[in-house]
RNA sequence: GCCAGGGUGGGGUAGCUGGUUAUCCUAAGGGACUGUGGAUCCCUCGACCCGGGUUCGAAUCUCGGCCCUGGCCCCA
């Protein structure tokens, strides 16, 4: 039997529901914030996003040759395609620009919990706006989201500026592997890389930094710097808008394009891959040859949160099953039509079972059931039948409708 | 790329210290039952992940691959 590819998941109408559910709290949520939505291509020139994230990143990609010798590869993340969308006809567009996505992305790695090749991001993108407010609305509407959605998260907010300032002064690889550690808090490897490049002095403010809970702290460990004043602001309005999150200026989000605020997102209810979202300040739109916008946004990651809801009720919509004899079979299309045009989800059988047949099918699948047989061909009428009673009578379609538009599912 | 544990009908399983036709439950389809359902009974359908090796004989032992689950690395 022929296997799905490695990574990847088909999803059952049921799950499909809960998705459909789930992304649509996180649309409207967005849609009331004025982000409205942006589609890019599922593929891309490849060099879109070694230009954003390196040559390192092409092993992680499903990279192709198109039939036109060109290199192509599928989108590991969908940043990169707005900000290149945004330089190819957004930057005449007032600003600031408000955009947000929900896309499938692919990446070639080796899957595990909350990890898979074809994975679902929800993302808002806020170009063209370098203010401490646009770092707090990017971070309210990321906390807002995750809350419509019923998740349980920490929310983390750092600054990358405190740990720059320490590091000015390392040559840039002791700088990025300082950084590196400092993210996965990893004190051991900190202390060696700082012993190698001879820098032990910078060992103590720096585990300052990382444990400080206290912005006015991280000043004191690290000097006053230019950012200060937007940073306190940042946190002011945070507090004013009662955001519950934990200052982190240990966050490095690991790439060279993030340029100050940084926030991270983590669902305690998963494994090793528990980070659901991701963002901070950027600029990017100069490498794709626009003007050095300024740029805030993160990505929810949408398989993620969907595994931490885990199982929740649907709400559901009541089934009609249109059962008939032979005899009534041209009624039932009638009747089914009906039915249909009154909104209500109604099946008819297609299978020729006898009537015993049916009603024992609709019992499994349906609220209802709307008997047609010579009788009700007669009298112009149909029986109802409430199948998690028992009960039914006859009476006028009309009536059938409305009994079952009002009484929903049981 | 690395580590651990797994892979038997659509789903869940027994068998796995080699030996008849591979067990059971469930789902699905049909019948008992041509105007009334989920019960019951009967029937049908349908599986040893793939390939090599050992053996008279492999679901079982062995090797490799693939895939799944979790972890490492990475995490845009």
């Amino acid at each position: 039997m022929l296997q799905k590819p490695r990574g990847t998941r088909d999803f059952l109408p049921e799950e499909m529901e809960r998705r459909r559910r789930i992304e649509g709290c996180m649309r409207e949520t967005a849609r009331r914030w004025g982000y409205r939505e942006i589609c890019t291509p599922d593929f891309e020139h490849l060099e879109l996003f070694t230009l954003k994230s390196g040559e390192g990143i092409i092993q992680e990609m499903y990279v192709f040759e198109d039939k036109g010798g060109r290199q192509m590869t599928l989108r590991p993340e969908v940043t990169a395609s707005v900000l290149r969308a945004y330089v190819n006809e957004g930057k005449v567009l007032p600003k600031p620009i408000r955009w947000c996505y929900f896309a499938d992305c692919f990446r070639y790695e080796r899957p595990q919990k909350g990890r898979y090749r074809q994975f679902w991001q929800f993302g808002v993108e806020l170009i063209g706006a370098d203010t401490a407010s646009a770092d707090a609305e990017t971070i309210t509407l990321a906390d807002e989201l995750l809350r419509t959605a019923g998740v349980t998260f920490d929310l983390q907010i750092g600054h990358l500026a405190p740990m720059k300032r320490l590091t000015q002064d390392l040559p840039p690889e002791g700088q990025r592997a300082v950084m590196a550690h400092l993210d996965k808090r990893n004190h051991a490897g900190l202390e060696q890389s700082l012993a190698e490049i001879g820098r032990d002095d910078l060992f103590e403010p720096l585990i300052g930094l990382v444990d400080s809970r206290d912005p006015a702290a991280v000043f004191e460990i690290a000097g006053d710097m230019p950012e200060r004043s937007r940073i306190e602001e940042l946190f002011a309005i945070l507090d004013s808008m009662e955001i519950s999150y934990t200052p982190n200026f240990g966050i490095a989000r690991g790439l060279d394009y993030y340029t100050g605020m940084v926030f991270e997102a983590f669902a305690p209810n998963l494994g090793a891959e528990n980070q659901i979202l991701g963002g901070g300040t950027y600029r990017l739109a100069h490498l794709f040859g626009g003007d050095d916008a300024a740029s805030s946004g993160f990505a929810v990651g949408f398989d993620r949160v969907m595994v931490s809801l885990g199982e929740f009720p649907l709400e559901k919509t009541p089934i009609a099953a249109v059962v008939s004899t032979p005899e009534a079979r041209a009624r039932a299309w009638e009747v089914a039509r009906a039915f249909r045009a009154a909104g209500i989800q109604t099946e008819i059988d297609l299978m020729q079972r006898g009537l015993s047949a049916q009603l024992a099918h609709a019992a499994k699948t349906a609220d209802y059931a709307v008997i047609l047989g010579r009788r009700e061909c007669e009298s112009g009428r149909v029986t109802l039948k409430n199948l998690h009673s028992g009960t039914q009578q006859e009476m006028t379609l009309a009536e059938a409708i409305s009994g079952v538009s009002q009484h929903g599912a049981c």
